[in-house]
DNA sequence: AAAAGCGTTTAACCAAATGTTAACATCTCT
DNA sequence: AGAGATGTTAACATTTGGTTAAACGCTTTT
């Protein structure tokens, strides 16, 4: 799935510390952008979308709490982790209050944060691709680039796919591992969601099959009444 | 969905503190299950489903490291927070290791958990009103999907559930060790309630007590002219 | 303009999954 | 004991899915 770096927008006014954990983070294949206040923190949000805030809370002119609010009121999904090097029990509260998805005080373990980075990357990334503009997947040993309609396995002779084949393969993908309702894609797709769209879409399936037959931890599966279920087996997590 | 309390399993060997926890939490609105050690935690959370799990780490016979990787092979979802003494790093990877979703050192601000808490249980929340994660269950060793309609024993090979035998398994375990209705049975799922719709559940009964049948600590019975029961045993207590 | 190529739809047939009913055995409550 | 409720199995009916091939419509080529 991970066919894209997350990014990162970490915002921290403190030079050398910042630096070193932009650097740090972007070792660990993450992709960073640094923003040295929270002003730029700001602007540098509104114009990407990011997977995680990391924000520092005390910063010049305008401190983390406050960014994080205003981030808040863009997006309510994004994770936010604070820094911060006092401990007040204050502080944390109000950071929870304001959306935070965890706190770290500083000095603190770049491991530790890495973990927590994974974590917290890691539960909110299941669905968030539901809707978004991808058109890029990995599908076991397969990609699929949908905007050119090419599926590769490894560097075998890309196969080119037609519109409706691409469109729901794009589908089931999106889905990976979970249920793509019939109805979803006969919306989606076919417009119309009536006995020969339904039989028409089968006969799709089963092309995709044929095509995905070439390996073997990738399936297709039916799941009668409901819709079908693209299956990686033998997943390997990071 | 109803508005009902959160359920949290608080799994904590030292009475004094587990109790004044677990009181604290119940003034909190939550529903809360203490276990005092890991074994009794573990058989717990087989007989319920829970929206937290609170682990001490350092316990007796099972630590809180052992039972959250137990936990995680049955439930991917449920968001496990870890209590600890001492704050070694170590501990604090591999708890993330195993899928924490956050650690807290003891002695911690009561204030501080629950706002952790609720954090917690709101993302999750959020993540999941896409596709309501009122879908997933857990019934003794059972691992019930019935979005995807599977029933999954430990690592066998999951049971495909067909449309029926699924949506019956899933009323029965959101009543679980509770009454049934037979008549709720039939007005939802068969949507009439007459002599032939109520023989017709009687035989998907008897299909999954067929499936049931590999844990004997899980049964269905029956509560003559009232309906069905499903009710997980406990097999150790100490 | 006819032929060929391409993507898609329709049709037909078969296979698999699901649901219902009937028949009979057993249990529970009074 | 006896009536009604429940348990179980299997035959049967129905619905849904899989596959193949022909038909259709559109665009490009000859």
């Amino acid at each position: 799935m991970e066919t894209v770096d997350k990014k990162i927008l970490l915002v921290e006014d403190d030079p050398n510390f910042g630096t070193v954990l932009k650097d740090y983070l972007m070792m660990n294949d993450f992709d960073v952008v640094h923003a040295k206040n929270g002003m730029e923190g700001f602007e540098k949000f509104k114009k990407d979308n990011y997977d995680l805030c990391i924000l520092d809370v005390m910063m010049p002119y305008k401190d983390g709490f406050t960014l994080a609010k205003e981030i808040r009121e863009k997006n309510e999904e994004v994770p936010i982790i604070f820094l911060t090097a006092k401990a007040m029990k204050e502080d944390v509260l109000r950071g929870y209050k304001v959306g935070a998805d965890d706190y770290l005080n500083k000095p603190f373990d770049s491991e530790v944060l890495l973990m927590k980075i994974k974590a917290i990357i890691q539960r909110k990334g299941a669905d968030s691709l539901a809707d978004s503009k991808e058109f890029e997947f990995q599908i076991g040993n397969f990609h699929l680039n949908s905007k050119l309609r090419f599926l590769t396995l490894n560097d075998k002779e890309p196969i080119k796919l037609s519109p409706k084949e691409n469109e729901l393969l794009r589908l089931l993908a999106l889905h990976l591992n979970d249920l793509m309702p019939r109805e979803l894609a006969l919306t989606k797709i076919w417009r119309d969601d009536n006995y020969f769209t339904s039989r028409s879409m089968d006969v799709y399936i089963a092309k995709l099959r044929k095509y995905l037959k070439s390996d073997e931890n990738v399936e297709i599966v039916n799941i009668h009444g409901e819709g079908f279920r693209l299956l990686v087996k033998d997943q390997v997590d990071f």
